[in-house]
DNA sequence: ACCTGAACACCGTTCAAGT
DNA sequence: ACCTGAACACCGTTCAAGT
């Protein structure tokens, strides 16, 4: 019979690997080094097991960050509270607020999801539900897909700007340095907006979701009116 | 004095990299196999050399991914051609297009200017003619900015969801696969709805476009009355 | 079934050395 | 000034072996 001591140092350490804890891993290592930080070693010491031992829950790398886009899009949708009394519009912007807070919290979401992600259960349940409220705030099919894709596209456009560019833009000398970029140039449109680029990031998103949101409810309008 | 010969074999691989051919071969490559095909390693011997060379020229690897950013965006205005004579929409829509055709030139465009880009001189000629048009439409300042965020990230929101997804849903099984998916959910939106999400993105980059032009020409009127 | 160790072919980058 | 060769510390992944 063999000592405990070693059964029991051993026995946790089987099967302790799971997909969810890997996943919940390369997103802590991905959160906190970007993508580029990220390697298959790295997730296996932070899990204290050997990079190889990944490939019994994944095929390869590219599966395990599919997993992750997965995960951060179900986030994206998980958070999203009944609101079934609001109207089409509150129900789009509270979405993309969502979405955009999240986003907010895993600086490279978005690469992340254009580079690996799959049609997930999560991401069919994200259109699902934008495709509800335009459809039933009165959109035909077509004209639904088309404001659909207009807004997601808009959402994740903008998160992918902000995330690249507002720690750019909010540093202490950029004002000036654009200054200064535009003394012996003829950008006047720029010149006359600089100051306003750094700031209302919030404000930005929500006018720009509304001006959206406007263009839907107009054509809703002209298809009523038929 | 020495043989001709082995000058003339020396002399012309002397200088003969630039800056401008290094960035032309990392899009070559990176057009070919994409972003996680592309190396230094892979890089220097595309154009001859050790990889090491590359080094006189750029600081590192992100360095010469900065540059390739940056000449895919001059590559975005560098095709816009003269149209003062048209209407702000337009204008608008011209560009936009534009983007939308380099970028599915560069499958992997948006995620290299969203993880190496640099707010660089083509990046504020971007800037410096969206606002032009968008200030001379009539729309203040800060709305100004607030429209031409909508647009960009739509744009290269809409690009890049199209590049990701576009390739998966013109898959023949698509259809087949989504279809049984949903046989045991109540996708209902998704059900119905599916058989348009492969077709006519041209139309739906279009149709996306002219709901956020209403939107900012509505608000424009309203400036307008005021 | 689940994990390790050794190995392979590849990375980015440095540094001293060559011309 | 521009490029190379050797070296270093890292990759992703495979495979046979251990429990």
């Amino acid at each position: 019979m063999e000592p405990l001591a070693v059964r029991a140092e051993i026995k946790p350490s089987r099967g302790r690997l799971t997909r969810d804890a890997i996943v919940q891993a390369a997103i802590n290592i991905i959160d906190a080094e970007d993508i580029s930080g990220f390697s298959t070693r790295k997730l296996g010491k932070s899990l204290g097991v050997e990079a190889m031992a990944l490939y019994h829950h994944f095929k390869n790398r590219e599966e395990i960050l599919a997993a992750v886009a997965e995960e951060i899009t179900a986030e994206i949708i998980g958070i999203e509270v009944d609101y079934q009394d609001k109207s089409w519009q509150d129900q789009i912007k509270i979405s993309a607020r969502n979405a955009l807070n999240v986003m907010r919290s895993h600086k490279g979401a978005l690469s992340l999801m254009l580079e690996h992600g799959k049609i997930s259960a999560p991401w069919m349940i994200w259109h699902e539900r934008q495709l509800a409220i335009l459809l039933k705030a009165g959109l035909p099919p077509k004209e639904a897909i088309a404001a659909f894709r207009a807004i997601s596209g808009y959402i994740f456009g903008f998160t992918g700007f902000e995330m690249r560019f507002r720690p750019i833009m909010e540093k202490k000398d950029f004002v000036n340095l654009m200054i200064e970029e535009f003394k012996q140039s003829d950008y006047n449109s720029l010149k006359s907006t600089t100051e306003y680029f750094r700031r209302d990031w919030d404000d930005q998103f929500e006018a720009g979701l509304d001006l959206l949101i406007a263009g839907i409810a107009a054509q809703i309008e002209s298809f009523n009116k038929v």
